[in-house]
DNA sequence: AATGGACCCAACCGCCCAGGT
DNA sequence: CACCTGGGCGGTTGGGTCCAT
């Protein structure tokens, strides 16, 4: 037998709460607790936890909440009332809207802001022999696998703003390894035309974004994973997507003559379905906290070494990253 | 000034679970 | 044990607002 409905849904009043229910809501429960209001009881108990109740915090959030945010994120994923218990003042709600909509927007552009070196690639365009060294060789521990992992362990500072860059990477990249970040323009396509997005894509390589015989670029997926496509002189759509959880790669290169530098990878943002499992969620959408094996290997997210009390130290303790620890869980994998 | 798209966020929906009967 | 109920939670919606054209 099904759930009864919560309330008489065709006797009840919905929609917005006018200043003069919030005040008989408000005086209601100071006297008698709820009761008498024509509102199903979870609308009152949600108007009155989210809203009404004394101490909530509304407006901006500080940097400090943001790190506390981005690392519980990272730990335990989207249970947002576990990461509201650490906030006094905020509500899961509030925690959720503000994850959804600015935070995770504002974490790829930390990325793009705060990454050392970036001045010189917003200045110049990769090429074949200004690829960024540190796009090529610097490898970040596994379990730093996310914007928001590199941003609660202090990798990336939590102040910023985004703006577009041009970026690319070039078929001199061959260094590319698991673990090594690309920041990329961000495109989708639109009426079959590619529009640039002022969004960039941050991807992890692997060896197998490039084609080392041919020296081709190939695709990258979020979680490293990736496939070899011909360069053209134009913009190659194909529509043989795949699925890598993280994003849908187009399998789209954009080969421009004037430069030859603008070998872009087109990707598209994919919303991860919660029944992605046994697939690795990459880097932006990452179902972290779930023990999910990738296309290349395996990941792990600081649930996998650490418990939540841990982590809720960590954060206490100016998180500090016990990288000794994540490798001797590895070991014993 | 009008309009359409993007963004924000309060509120709703539906599922799960614990506790009472 | 089965059923009922309400609390708790995460995902989603839709209306208001902003902003670019």
């Amino acid at each position: 037998m099904g759930r009864a409905p919560c309330c008489d849904k065709a006797n009840v009043k919905k929609g917005p709460w006018s200043p003069e229910e919030d005040a008989k809501l408000k005086d209601y429960i100071e006297k008698f607790g709820t009761g008498g209001l024509k509102r199903c009881g979870k609308s009152c108990r949600l108007r009155w936890l989210n809203y009404l109740r004394p101490n909530i915090k509304h407006g901006e959030f500080s940097d400090e909440e943001d790190r506390i945010i981005c690392s519980l994120y990272d730990s335990i994923g989207s249970r947002w009332s576990i990461i509201a218990g650490q906030l006094p003042g905020r509500t899961d709600n509030d925690i959720k809207n503000y994850w959804n909509t600015k935070l995770k927007k504002k974490l790829m552009g930390n990325i793009i802001t705060n990454t050392p070196n970036l001045n010189i690639i917003n200045q110049k365009k990769f090429t074949n022999n200004n690829f960024n060294p540190m796009f090529q060789n610097h490898h970040y521990p596994s379990s730093l696998s996310s914007p928001s992992s590199l941003l609660s362990h202090g990798v990336l500072p939590p102040s910023s703003s985004s703006y577009p860059i041009t970026m690319s990477f070039s078929e001199g990249c061959s260094n590319v390894n698991n673990n090594t970040l690309i920041l990329m323009q961000n495109y989708h396509q639109h009426h079959h035309q590619v529009v640039k997005d002022n969004s960039t894509l941050l991807v992890f390589g692997n060896d197998e974004t490039i084609d080392r015989q041919q020296q081709q670029p190939a695709s990258c997926s979020s979680d490293g994973s990736g496939t070899i496509t011909q360069i053209t002189n134009q913009v190659k759509l194909e529509d043989n997507r795949q699925n890598y959880g993280g994003f849908y790669s187009n399998q789209v290169v954009n080969h421009n003559q004037e430069d030859d530098q603008a070998k872009v990878l087109l990707m598209e943002e994919q919303k991860p379905s919660s029944a992605t499992t046994g697939v690795n969620t990459g880097v932006l959408w990452g179902q972290n906290g779930q023990n999910t094996t990738p296309a290349g290997g395996t990941t792990t997210s600081l649930l996998d070494n650490y418990g939540l009390e841990e982590i809720k130290q960590l954060i206490s303790s100016n998180y500090s990253f016990d990288e000794t620890k994540a490798e001797e869980k590895d070991m014993t994998k």
